[in-house]
DNA sequence: GAAGACTGGTTTGTATTGCAAACTTGTTTG
DNA sequence: CAAACAAGTTTGCAATACAAACCAGTCTTC
């Protein structure tokens, strides 16, 4: 058990701080989002989800486009194929943690 | 969705970090190790183990207990009540956002 | 019996964060 | 044209997490 465990050493810190891991989420499941969306799915602050999003970006895991809607600029964010797999992989590590954990507390 | 989502920010952070996590979830399984099994079974430093317990020993979620084994220092820990309880907390959390994340992810 | 190695930790230093608040650039409204 | 609003970005700071240095005592070995 103890090997499954040492996993949570090597999760991906980008995706397990829990703002961004909202945000990831959010996109996983929209295939994009913009900027207002984003912010009240997921009630941070514009300054916070702004530095999320750039974290992200600057990790490969969402592409930013800044379009026009009129004269109203406007933030577009979509997941990559790689933040997708990134997802998918921390999702997977810790469902497994999770599980051998709970299993662990339940027996006692 | 957005409001399960939502709980992630609420998320207990101490439990959140990794390290410790995976020293709760070893201190659940096995009612109390001392320092040097859980520098094994972890693989942190032994400082970063030192200060990680610190940490949950002041949020009440770990006894540390000092004896001597013949004129070797031994330190023992075990969870409390409230340390496990919050752990069964932040389990069955994640466990529900992972849940909606995965299904969602699943569905494109 | 003293030099060095080992046990079992704690403290210190540093670089990275996450957040809130202030700022910016432009647009709309009264 | 002044004030309010939209859509973000930048700045400042306090809290972390990790590694490395340190420490107190014990054991070994020559």
């Amino acid at each position: 058990m103890s090997e499954t465990l040492k996993h949570l050493l090597n999760v991906d810190r980008i995706i397990h701080e829990p703002a961004r891991l909202m945000i990831m989420a959010i996109l996983s499941a929209t295939e994009s989002a913009d900027f207002l969306y984003l912010l009240n799915a997921t009630g941070l602050t514009r300054g916070n989800l702004s530095s999320h999003l750039t974290k992200l970006e600057k990790a490969g895991y969402v592409q930013i486009e800044k379009t026009f809607v009129g004269k109203i600029p406007r933030t577009i964010c979509r997941l990559t194929p790689a933040g997708s797999e990134a997802l998918e992989l921390y999702l997977n590590q810790m469902q497994t943690v999770l599980n051998k954990t709970i299993t662990n507390t339940e027996k006692q």
